[in-house]
RNA sequence: GGCCCGGUAGUUCAGUUGGUUAGAACGCUAGCCUGUCACGCUAGAGGUCGUGAGUUCGAGCCUCAUCCGGGUCGCCA
């Protein structure tokens, strides 16, 4: 039988035992025991660190034998005088103190764990994920935890500080078909009708809008059933916002002066104002994506014009097939990349769609070229300047459709970056991207869709363009990007009945459809709206950054894994079959090929 | 759904050209040790080599299939 704790009452935090003197009460696990024969050490842990306990076969026999039981993991309530150390340890934050131990309770016996719990741990992550309440114990694993809940706090503080109300919208709203699969929950008494999860909890943010709260604040779960990254899982919280009688830079300041607080007050990094921005059309060319990462230079140049009459094949073809010839310049990136390496980049942008990689490597005297028979005279300076290459540098060039050529440079360009260790780890680069392109084109349906949500309102000079050329139409959209992740996105949206009756004719949308899938949203608008606009700001991902994590697994208590199931509790599960007979529900399990 | 990477004691890994009894470190168990702090010393236990077929006299190693995990493309209004 375990120990009760009758009596004792935590006065500490292992981690706040400091200043010796005094009586101390503790409870914590046991992180290590060093059994020195007469003497036991036992270093104790809860979340705010480790405090070490000390015993003594001499002067207090009984607890010493107790001590000596002790192993991994168990977790212990100890009182003790706390005393000077004899040799002190300037590791720890408690290292100057100890506590000799008066009272010890055994209050719960651990089980050998699967693995060892430790600051740094080379384990699988699979094992970890299966015994999340162990790895959670993890010192690292916690104070990630603890850093996202005090960005949450400070995201309440400042947006409450800021006139936002906190209100909370539905989990179980009417499911739309429209972007991203949502998550289904059957109901009892509807049988055959389902709720869907919120993928955000967009439609209800603007009918507050409409009903007058004027400004509006949630961390709120969204679900999307797709597939996962390392930066997307299903469930997700975001920092959501809308506000009304604004317009994008009224949000976009307010935003601002939200990132600026935020890493401030938790991590003590200034963040300068007014963040830079660029078009959407701007990032693409030079960044070859929507969410550049611009702790790094390597920028792709357009070089079509210097390249178009050189006697290259490949570049001809792309160029005749009404293509293009890019290429970046891996500053200092010769040396690292080999032969070898440079292969293993092909491979990698075979992957991404394009046919190959032209390469130019500057190692020696004279660089050496992928095509170099095919150029004929001042043809390879002629490349070089128009890259800015020098000595040591390495170019990539890729030639293909406009499309494949800056998705694929994009991939090398982060690639190559991070195999040379350019990115700063303590930099914190956002990035506005503005104009986002109002319509995507569908090539499966082959129409056009809309690449944010139907309600966002396009920019005027856009309105003519919307059926004749919807290529052309940007948005009243933008994303914020810090350090080449997507951070946040957010939109004006459109409060006018009659220009949002234009949007949905654009969309091909029927009266039938728009009545059936969004007729209370419209008929709410013909009762008058602020203008209104806000944004969406991932907090999990925001946290990731500032944890410095690789993964959202990492700042997540309990993740999902790629194939969307939860490795400890083993969700989804079977459901019995008179559940699904309440629902009048049947399964029909697609056989696998 | 496609592509790439990984799976050997509890954990992290090694394992030669396919060849005798699959090793190490940490952890675990037992014993010793009065100042450790990644304590030390001695001894011990612990393996369906992810799973299933196949090739072979012989498979941890080769082949095929499959499961699990990771990364990524598609996807993510």
């Amino acid at each position: 039988m375990a120990e009760n704790m009758k009596g004792l009452k935590r006065t500490h935090y292992c981690g706040e035992v400091i200043q010796p003197g005094g009586i101390a009460v503790v409870g914590g696990f046991v992180e290590r025991i060093r059994n020195k024969g007469g003497v036991i050490f036992i270093v104790l842990r809860d979340r705010t660190g480790v405090v070490q306990l000390l015993f003594n076969d001499e002067t207090e026999p009984e607890i010493f034998e107790k001590a000596a039981s002790c192993r991994s993991e168990y977790v212990l309530m100890a009182k003790g005088e706390v005393r000077e150390r004899e040799s002190k340890n300037d590791k720890l934050k408690t290292g100057n103190v100890e506590i000799f131990v008066t009272d010890l309770r055994i209050l719960s016996k651990a089980q050998t764990t699967p693995f060892e719990i430790t600051n740094e741990t080379k384990v699988n992550e699979e094992l970890r994920l299966k015994y999340r309440y162990l790895d959670l114990r993890r010192a690292p694993l916690q104070q990630n935890i603890i850093m996202r809940h005090q960005i949450a706090k400070v995201t309440r503080d400042y947006f409450y500080e800021n006139g936002f109300i906190e209100i909370e919208t539905p989990m179980m709203m009417k499911s739309t078909p429209e972007g991203a699969r949502d998550y289904l929950i059957p109901s009892r008494i509807h049988q055959g009708k389902f709720y869907a999860l919120p993928q955000s909890p967009q439609i209800y943010k603007q009918l507050l809008m409409i009903a007058g709260y004027d400004r509006y604040i949630q961390l709120a779960r969204c679900f999307r059933d797709e597939d996962l990254r390392a930066d997307r899982q299903p469930e997700f919280t975001q920092i959501d916002l809308e506000m009304s009688f604004v317009d994008e830079e009224d949000i976009q300041e307010c935003v601002e002066g939200f990132v600026q607080r935020v890493f401030k007050e938790i991590m003590g990094v200034d963040v300068q104002l007014p963040l830079p921005g660029i078009t959407f059309a701007d990032a693409m060319n030079r960044y070859g994506t929507d969410k550049p990462d611009t702790r790094f230079g390597f920028e792709i140049q357009d070089i079509t014009d210097t390249v178009k009459n050189i006697g290259f094949p490949v570049f001809r073809n792309a160029v005749e097939e009404g293509g293009t010839v890019r290429a970046i310049n891996v500053k200092n990136g010769a040396e690292v990349y080999t032969r070898k390496e440079i292969d293993k980049l092909t491979e990698h942008a075979k992957g991404i769609g394009a046919k190959g990689i032209a390469y130019i490597r500057w190692v020696e005297e004279q660089p050496n070229c992928s095509f170099v028979k095919f150029l004929g005279e001042g043809d390879l300076d002629s490349v070089c300047n128009a890259v800015d290459a020098q000595r040591g540098d390495l170019v990539l060039i890729c030639a293909d459709k406009t499309k494949t050529v800056l998705s694929t440079l994009g991939a090398l360009r982060l690639i190559a970056a991070k195999k040379l260790g350019v990115i700063s780890e303590n930099d914190y680069n956002f990035l506005w991207i503005t104009e986002m392109p109002f319509f995507e084109y569908d090539d499966e349906s082959n129409t056009w869709v809309a690449a944010h949500h139907p309600f966002t309102m396009p920019m005027e000079e856009c309105i003519d363009d919307l059926e004749s050329n919807p290529e052309s139409v940007r948005a009243k959209a933008w994303d914020l990007v810090l350090n080449g992740t997507e951070l946040s996105s957010g939109s004006m949206r459109i409060t006018d009945p009659e220009l949002q009756q234009k949007m949905f004719e654009a969309l091909g949308m029927t009266d039938e459809e728009i009545q059936a899938k969004f007729g209370f949203l419209v008929d709410a608008y013909r009762y008058a709206s602020p203008p209104h606009g806000g944004m969406g700001i991932g907090l999990d991902r925001l946290a990731m950054i500032m944890c410095k994590a690789d993964s959202l697994r990492d700042v997540t208590a309990f993740p999902k894994v790629q194939n969307a199931s939860e490795l400890m509790s083993e969700c989804p599960s079977e459901v019995d079959k008179a559940n699904l007979d309440v629902l009048g529900i049947s399964v029909s399990v697609k056989e696998k090929k």
